[in-house]
DNA sequence: GAGTGGTCTAGACCACTAG
DNA sequence: TAGTGGTCTAGACCACTCC
């Protein structure tokens, strides 16, 4: 881990706990500086990470604080770039449940076999878990998993939590995702499994994540009840080109 | 415009014209740094840029290149980041039409108050536009506007370019947007300039676009048809502390 | 071994904000 | 005027990839 994800990190950490609060100002660049014993330019370079992300602004000449977009939130909301959706804080306001619907390891799709870049007889894990948040469905979520990339999965691991299995147990680093938002009508197995009508859209999260080094993990598609939260994000625009 | 934007302005443009194709190895850092006549810290942070929006990706000991996903598109999906959605791409696949279906100027809601920080009696713009592609509506865009903030919008500003009226004309600087995402059950007026039925999904995207300087200048809800397109994006995972 | 990106340093000048 | 963040430079060492 590098000096500024590690600063990152601490700095995140601070926010979300609440010392620092919202619009208040941070200690300026070189104080942190001083105080993590590093350059300045180490500090920016934590600093951006959390500008891009969206939980802090800088304002030249002023100073670097909270967004005040952090507790606009709705407990159902999830930040985009959260693992897998599924918060503690959810945790802490009522009783989470994971169902495991399905589990078992066979060939991938052709479908698969592209996305995770997997051979025809390399096997796969496939896994369905239903979220229930104080015995409301709330999601489902369909994985697809390579059994070299990610070896040793079973139930047990599945009804905790999978990323900590990859990052403390196997010890890998997770790196970006490629994410598809849309809405859809619900099939016969939300109607089942979400408790919804076929007059109730889903929003449909599908995306395929990597490791540090580039190696596709997971491929997964979680659908969610549209009543149960907005997917909330922070962007920069660009592309002049477009209108 | 700092020169480490005018480079990624420019490497990005070279990319999506073609110029450096899919995988393939961009100029090393040291090159481009003699390239534009710059330091190679300078070169770093518009990599890094890039990086962020996913359009490269870089290995130590080998190279920078141009991810693979860039080119899996369908025509209708868009990226979040882009402005507001419509694309030149989709221009040129067929007929684009803008209809004003709404447009005046009146007081403000309390929400839109809150969320373009204008006070009561200080005029907003509303305007409802319809895109439709190859006569298929394709979204639905409301959108509110503080006078002040974005002045002289008329309805010759609406057919063609809000953005590049704010950029080109105004010279303001576009900054973040705030977004949420979530589907939602078809409204009458939906069903009306959307063409669809009450068992027809919507997608909704709720924004709140930023100046450069922080002056948030649109608050705006676009909602589009469920089976015209995706919304994608790369992001990082960070938060430990989820499952 | 040569070349690549990842990280970090020390130092500098500027634009902006505040009092 | 003092302090802030924004930008940029020159230089360094490391880990990694490829030959």
């Amino acid at each position: 881990m590098s000096r500024y994800n590690e600063i990152a990190d601490e700095l995140r950490k601070k926010i979300i706990d609440g010392t620092y609060k919202e619009e208040q100002v941070l200690p300026s660049q070189a104080e942190l500086a001083k105080k993590y014993h590093t350059s300045r330019i180490t500090i920016q370079k934590a600093i951006d990470l959390l500008k891009y992300e969206g939980i802090i602004k800088s304002r030249q000449g002023y100073g670097t604080f909270v967004a005040s977009s952090v507790s606009r939130l709705s407990i159902f909301d999830r930040r985009v770039d959260e693992y897998l959706g599924i918060s503690k804080q959810l945790e802490s306001k009522g009783k989470l449940e994971s169902n495991i619907l399905h589990f078992e390891i066979r060939f991938p799709a052709a479908i698969e076999q592209e996305k995770l870049n997997v051979k025809q007889f390399e096997p796969v894990y496939q896994i369905i878990r239903q979220r229930v948040f104080n015995d409301e469905p709330l999601l489902l979520e369909h994985t697809i998993m390579p059994v070299h990339v990610i070896p040793g999965i079973h139930e047990g691991i599945l009804k905790s939590s999978i990323y900590r299995y990859i990052e403390e147990d196997l010890d890998l680093e997770i790196g970006i995702a490629e994410r598809r938002i849309h809405a859809d009508k619900p099939t016969e197995f939300d109607k089942k499994y979400l408790a919804c009508t076929k007059l109730d859209p889903v929003l449909e999260v599908d995306q395929v994540v990597f490791l540090q080094d580039d190696i596709p993990f997971e491929y997964s598609k979680t659908r969610y009840r549209y009543d149960k939260g907005d997917i909330l994000m922070i962007s920069r625009n660009r592309y002049k080109q477009f209108d």
